[in-house]
DNA sequence: AAATACCGCAACCGCACACAG
DNA sequence: TCTGTGTGCGGTTGCGGTATT
């Protein structure tokens, strides 16, 4: 495929989008959606590429960005997703309503990552350990194939615990649904499972991080629909709810000095307050 | 007060995938 | 089936703000 064509078009800008580009956009997209991302820019007089627009909606301008700082609980989170999934950052952004995976993805950098550094912990090598874990146990029980667990590079294979058996790691009492199909999962156990902590098998691994976790002891419930997450679906208005869109737009408000100029109306997103979150799937 | 170092985050880049024609 | 285009994603870069010297 090579560039995108936007990479051959003369006098695009890049770097640090204006109040008034983010204006535009925000406007262009209030009134007709974004359609074709490649045209948004010609049809709201931007000089930027579509890739350009997306991002900056996606990650910024997309009125149900909750923003501000991590609460714990989000922090735990993500940890214990970045356990289960590695950097498969949209799966895991998929599990925190108004967070990004590009935000996430900073934060995990910029602040977790080193909070487990100084713990003395290595993320990684303890992601490689529990699918290690993972593939024992697996092998031990039901698992009619479990090499693939682990690829060759140690990444973590979220794809390949989808064929697994119920249990798949000690994450922590980490409640995964079956409905894992977005990593690939196919699993047929019921409608969902829960990863067991087994003190004889993690001894020294994956629990000594995740030890670390406040509320370590908190199932988390992974509503896994990232479909309905999908930005795109926000304007067709099926995914929040009427306090989200507040709070969320409160947020937006309240968001850094940089972009503070453009203020949106939870109204002017067409039927916002009529939006419900998916239902729980427990 | 100025210079420098550090840090967080927005944005870009390049690749892979999906899909229409 | 092949090809071109659009989109999504993860990794990386670099700017701007803040802290330190």
């Amino acid at each position: 495929m090579g560039k995108h064509s936007c990479f051959y078009k003369q006098k695009l800008r890049k770097g640090l989008w204006s109040p008034e580009e983010d204006e535009k956009l925000v406007e262009h997209i209030n009134k007709y959606g974004h359609g074709s991302w490649s045209s948004v820019p010609k049809l709201a007089g931007l000089q930027r590429c579509g890739k350009s627009c997306r991002l900056r909606w996606i990650n910024y301008l997309r009125p149900d960005l909750k923003r501000g700082t991590f609460s714990q609980q989000e922090e735990d989170l993500i940890i214990r997703l970045h356990e289960a999934m590695g950097n498969k950052w949209s799966q895991i952004a998929a599990q925190l309503p108004g967070r990004t995976d590009n935000e996430i993805k900073n934060y995990w950098n910029s602040c977790i990552k080193k909070k487990l550094m100084q713990s003395g912990i290595n993320s990684r090598k303890h992601a490689v350990e529990a699918h290690k874990v993972a593939e024992t146990m697996c092998s031990d029980s039901l698992a009619p194939s479990s090499s693939n667990l682990l690829q060759e590079n140690s990444e973590p294979n979220p794809s390949a615990l989808s064929v697994e058996p119920p249990v798949v790691s000690s994450i922590s009492n980490m409640i995964l649904p079956t409905s894992f199909h977005d990593l690939g999962a196919s699993n047929s156990c019921g409608s969902e499972f829960e990863l067991q902590s087994s003190g004889v098998l993690f001894d020294g691994g994956i629990l000594q991080w995740l030890e670390l976790l406040p509320n370590k002891g908190v199932p988390i419930h992974i509503n896994v629909e990232p479909e309905e997450l999908k930005w795109s679906e926000y304007l067709n208005g099926t995914t929040l709810s009427k306090n989200d869109c507040e709070s969320q737009t409160h947020g937006l408000h309240g968001s850094s000095s940089k972009e503070e100029s453009h203020v949106f109306s939870a109204s002017g997103f067409g039927s916002w307050h009529e939006i419900q979150p998916p239902p729980p799937q427990l």
